[in-house]
DNA sequence: CTACTTGCAAAAGGTTTGCAACCGG
DNA sequence: CCGGTTGCAAACCTTTTGCAAGTAG
């Protein structure tokens, strides 16, 4: 569990004010046991339920757009209109339900890639992603 | 070449009525040696150029999702907000330039996976694509 | 003829933006 | 105080939809 300070340091680390709104996200984002899917719609709802204060709309869309920025969250390929995040920073892969448009995460273990390509030139890897989506049997 | 003919037969195979709007469309998209990244934009625009007849966008997008649905196209995942889609229905991997917003083909032989993992239980593999995002070196 | 298609414009869904009020340092 | 941040509403962009007119079989 990650205490209130090291929150706002790792708000303070990526030269972000650490306010009220700024710390309820990250706390509802990062401070939890297992990683977190979610989108801006999942993430508005998740932070003003309660009786927490209220946090408009275009504020989770700035945060999350400053934290996955920072490098705190990072985006996940779907084929949905929705951007989908994880909190999960390391890299992994994921199943994509296109039923329930659910994401799940796949054991870094179970995918293991013998080759990559090289880059074209003038560029280098960013990121890579597996996608496994899924249908019923 | 793709000649007229076996477009129309295409089409008709999918139950697709070959009207002068989705002959059109099939042409500029399976007429072609290199196989075609387009979002709905673009394949308007292509279509849309010279002295053709005109196709209203509406028509672009059910067209190309029935084209979809037929599995004469595919989506690509990216994360950007548009929807990508590939004439090449081989399974194939791509590269994603999140500045230039293009897609390039990686070649088959260039990606192996070694392992990949179980679906959940009732749930099959309908997909898997790999997703390399390159930045600037 | 009849059912499937098209095209237009309006609506929808997700995200971004302009700007005044607010607040952290 | 100053400059970054928030919140609202309007704007934006992509995609979908309702419906009247058109067309393939």
């Amino acid at each position: 569990m990650q205490q209130k300070k090291e929150i706002i340091n790792k708000l303070r680390s990526s030269n972000l004010r650490p306010t009220k709104q700024r710390i309820l996200i990250a706390k509802k984002l990062f401070d939890r046991k297992k990683t977190f899917h979610f989108t801006a719609e999942t993430l508005n709802q998740a932070v003003n339920k309660k009786g927490d204060i209220k946090i408009s709309l275009a504020t989770i869309y700035n945060t999350v757009e400053a934290f996955k920025k920072a490098g705190h969250i990072r985006e996940i390929l779907t084929n949905n209109s929705k951007s989908y995040y994880d909190t999960n920073i390391k890299s992994h892969h994921h199943f994509y339900d296109s039923e329930s448009k659910k994401l799940t995460d796949i054991d870094y273990q179970d995918v293991i890639l013998d080759k990559i390509p090289n880059p074209p030139k003038g560029k280098k890897i960013k990121d890579l992603e597996v996608v496994i989506s899924l249908q019923n049997k």
